[in-house]
DNA sequence: TGCCCATCGATTGTCGACAATATGGAGAAA
DNA sequence: TTTCTCCATATTGTCGACAATCGATGGGCA
């Protein structure tokens, strides 16, 4: 999924990646509390592990833990949403320029390809919005290695992304209109393609906030 | 310290701030291995509250934990360093254009009191140069909290800061010129009041990124 | 009837012991 | 002498049991 698939090791890193996986799919719902006993039992592991494995995701910012209270999946309202995009925003938008300056011509490459290649979804797919979302990632991702900042990379891929999945997952929102945001994608390649640090900056943080707006409009339009 | 003095209440949550401390003030060195067993011993808990203390501090970046093999102090070479100053000129820029937003007047009030503090530290104190670097974590710290963006708040004061003080205590270096960072700050405030946060931004980012360069000169002159 | 307090149950936090794995050194073969 | 292998030892990973704390339920009192 990230790309760290290289055989957990450990009873306690498979526990947190299990229990990533069951948050972002929302087989744990949001607020859902984590009873330590059930979930021990279920892995088939004991507690120890399992505790470690919820501290880890108390630092993904994927559960909210409280002493003697328990850990609780974290609930993703409005104005935390909003925040995530407003850090993803900053984040990103330092990716693509750091991208931009250095980026290899193979790695220009493949984001072309990405593009080819979620053009043909978008055209063959109706209603398979799925692979749109994972499309979607897999560029934002890619842009992130270009990076060349590990610790830009572990905050993006390790925490941010997990957050949003959530947040794709509770809205039920995919882009409304791929298309828009595969021009927007084709846009920011292209100015990494030109080595030109400044606008691909500019055009990734207006992609992500201008997706937000559209968002949040949804989010109002329903409640 | 970073005003979660709250009392805390489990061994874990007390050691691992402890672990923290020792790691920031260079008690426990870059690089060097968490011995589980002595550590326990030596705070006088069990190894269970000890493992989960280092899962949290692995989260923070402040230590790296390779499976079976134990967790070492993270060494804070001059690339990792650049790379946490790319991140927190991000988050702290994006940081600034939102106070400029929403701060209100009476913390803009405490930022120009900080200055003035800030500013007669300088006069009066020479060599006090600690005095200094704790007033710049202020003013850092009060515009992050002066975002209303709580995730940003936690990336910023809980984890880039903390590597940051680890950065200085091991480079040993404060700003040469804390006359240049008093004026910028200044500068900074002023665009904050003045709500301009594409300036406000603007001026935080290259108040970081002219730190880096010059603490990335004197490494380069030192080695 | 409504509120407060005590007790009980369940859950989390902590501990010591055991199992699994890596590190380092001694010894043998080339 | 060097290198490879194997073993001993120390360290990490895991487990089950015990202690501490929280929340709820029910009884007593105003």
């Amino acid at each position: 999924m990230t790309a760290e698939s290289e055989e957990e090791k450990t009873l306690s890193d498979r526990a947190s990646t299990r229990l990533t996986h069951a948050i972002i799919t929302g087989e744990l719902a949001q607020g859902q509390k984590l009873s330590e006993a059930e979930l021990a039992t279920r892995f088939g592991i004991s507690r120890g592990p399992l505790r470690e494995a919820i501290r880890r995701l108390e630092g993904m910012r994927l559960v909210k833990r409280i002493p003697h209270a328990g850990a609780r999946v974290v609930t993703l309202n409005k104005t935390m949403m909003a925040e995530l995009y407003r850090v993803r925003e900053a984040l990103e938008g330092m990716a693509c320029r750091l991208a931009a300056e250095q980026m290899s011509t193979t790695e220009q490459a493949r984001l072309f390809e990405l593009l080819d290649e979620h053009e043909s979804q978008i055209e063959a797919a109706e209603g398979r919005e799925y692979l749109q979302n994972e499309g979607d990632f897999d560029f934002h991702y890619h842009i992130a290695l270009g990076s060349r900042n590990q610790m830009l990379i572990d905050l993006l891929a390790g925490e941010m992304y997990q957050l949003l999945r959530m947040c794709r997952y509770k809205t039920g929102t995919m882009h409304k209109r791929p298309q828009l945001a595969l021009n927007q994608h084709r846009q920011i390649t292209e100015a990494i393609a030109n080595r030109d640090g400044d606008l691909a900056e500019l055009l990734m943080r207006r992609h992500i906030s201008g997706a937000w707006k559209t968002i949040s409009q949804d989010m109002d339009d329903y409640s």
